[in-house]
RNA sequence: GGUGGGAUGGCAGAGUGGCCGAUUGCGGCGGUUUUGAAAACCGCUGUGCCCUAACGGGUACCGGGGGUUCGAAUCCCUCUCCCACCGCCA
């Protein structure tokens, strides 16, 4: 949600900001919000003129003797049936108000590659290097399902399409990285966390995925509950209508989750092995702190090298690109993909996303703070960002590590959550 | 699943139809005192919206929504959440 003041002062901004991320529709919302707001600013001095009318009467009411009030019961039930229709309107005026006013994206900012989508993403910076293989490499789902670590056959007859079943060391494997992420942003002073999958509504729209992204969003409708696509949602929305302190700020969490993902309309794209499944998990990171942009940027760069540090402890190569507008999700303010190196994709594939908001969540979620100078209730600026997502993560690790016979090189730094293990299966090829 | 009790400002906690945007305490801010600090004392201290150049004024908000009433924090309905007890289950 941005400020209404702030769309109000700046529609050309707003309006071009949509355009940017390629969104005409939530274009037209930022006209249509400034419509309704005109037409309720000019009935507002009115009708609250009427209501403070209406009150004095009221009180006055106390006072009078018997036979005065029958008189000015009259009156006053007259006035209240021309206020109700006013109030009505007024109702229905804020209620369309913020309708639109929640579809309204937030802006992308300056450093926002301009573009129409993924393909338009700016490389950043290239980091490792790609390994030459002294033979022809195999695909992580033929080094899987020869290991017999995977069985995409059996999860699809019990759970549909994009599911699939992790056996032994790979199962090891994953739980692992995982481990190995929530260890690491603890080191770094991130809280731990453990967060609801099934949250309702108010938490989807607080962090920017409702309206819009219901068909990616598996539904209990029974419960009135969603499963989650990302512990993003339960944990940004963690002090959601809460006035926190100062002092209380930065909040820095890092939660291990099972996401939930419908990939409604993605039919017949990345179809084959672990790239593109309903159900995975991740460690995510996420940082609440004052309303500073300084801050945010400074924050953002950090998530971002938290997820390249384990990039480069798990010895992969990487790049970063700045997203483009066309590519750029409705709440996002600015987002960095890191994108890993998969032989088997003979390119880089997204492993990471990471996100500011400024406080475009923040309004959505009521989530302020008081500032300690002066004292005034603030909004919260929120950021996030991948740790690891597994089993997508487990792509590169299994291809770039491979060996000609089917095994896996662990690198050292997973090795302590392998039991001390170098080397992973057993020759196959 | 059943029964009962709750939800009030940053926090705690009064308030059962007009005198209530709301007593009081804590916290916060400012001041007096002090070499400085603490303590004590005095004053100030919710948010949104509208009007105003400003001073200031108006209005809405007592968990959400609806209703009764000239008038609702207060009465009624409903939803959500919290607490207690019973049942069931892990």
């Amino acid at each position: 949600m941005l400020d209404l003041k702030f769309v109000r002062e700046n529609p050309d901004a707003v309006r071009a900001g949509a355009l940017k991320k390629r969104l005409p529709d939530r274009a037209a919302a930022v006209d249509k919000a400034l419509a309704i707001d005109a037409e309720l600013r000019a009935m507002l001095p009115r009708l609250d003129a009427m209501r403070s009318e209406q009150k004095n009467a009221g009180k006055e009411m106390g006072k009078l003797s018997p036979p005065e009030r029958e008189a000015f019961l009259v009156k006053q039930k007259e006035r209240k049936v021309e206020l109700q229709a006013h109030e009505e309107k007024e109702k229905q005026l804020r209620a369309d108000l913020d309708v639109q006013m929640g579809l309204i994206p937030n802006v992308p900012d300056s450093d926002v590659p301009e573009g129409k989508d993924d393909s338009e993403n700016v490389e950043v910076r290239r980091i490792g290097t790609v390994r030459q293989f002294g033979f022809t490499p195999k695909a992580h789902y033929e080094i899987g399902e020869a290991q017999g670590w995977l069985d995409f056959n059996r999860a699809a007859a019990m759970a549909g399409s994009r599911n699939y079943i992790l056996f032994g060391d790979l199962a090891l494997l994953h739980d692992a990285v995982l481990r190995y992420a929530v260890d690491l942003l603890v080191a770094r002073g991130f809280t731990p966390i453990d967060p609801p999958l099934l949250v309702r509504d108010a938490a989807m729209f607080g962090t920017g995925f409702f309206p819009g992204g219901e068909e990616q969003t598996y539904r209990c409708e029974k419960d009135g509950l969603n499963l989650i696509g990302t512990s993003e949602v339960p944990v940004t929305s963690l002090h959601g209508g809460e006035m926190m302190s100062e002092d209380q700020l930065p909040k820095k969490y890092v939660a291990r989750s099972a996401c939930f993902r419908r990939e409604a309309g993605t039919y017949g794209k990345d179809t084959r092995g672990l790239y593109r499944v309903h159900q995975f998990h991740k460690v995510e990171q996420v940082i609440v702190d004052v309303g500073d942009k300084a801050r945010s940027i400074q924050h953002h760069h950090e998530i971002v090298k938290n997820a390249e540090d384990m990039l480069q402890a798990f010895e992969l190569p990487y790049r970063v690109v700045a997203v483009c507008g066309g590519d750029l999700g409705v709440p996002q303010a600015m987002k960095y993909d890191i994108e890993t190196w998969m032989p088997s994709r003979n390119g880089y594939g997204e492993t990471h996303s990471a996100s500011r908001f400024y406080d475009y969540q923040a309004r959505r979620l009521d989530l302020r703070y008081r500032q300690k100078e002066g004292g005034k209730a603030t909004y919260c600026h929120t950021l996030n960002n991948t740790v690891a997502a597994s089993p997508r993560i487990l792509i590169p690790l299994l291809e770039n590590h491979q060996q000609p016979d089917g095994t896996i090189m662990v690198p050292p730094a997973l090795r302590p959550y392998l039991g001390g293990r170098a080397v992973l299966g057993k020759p196959v090829f």
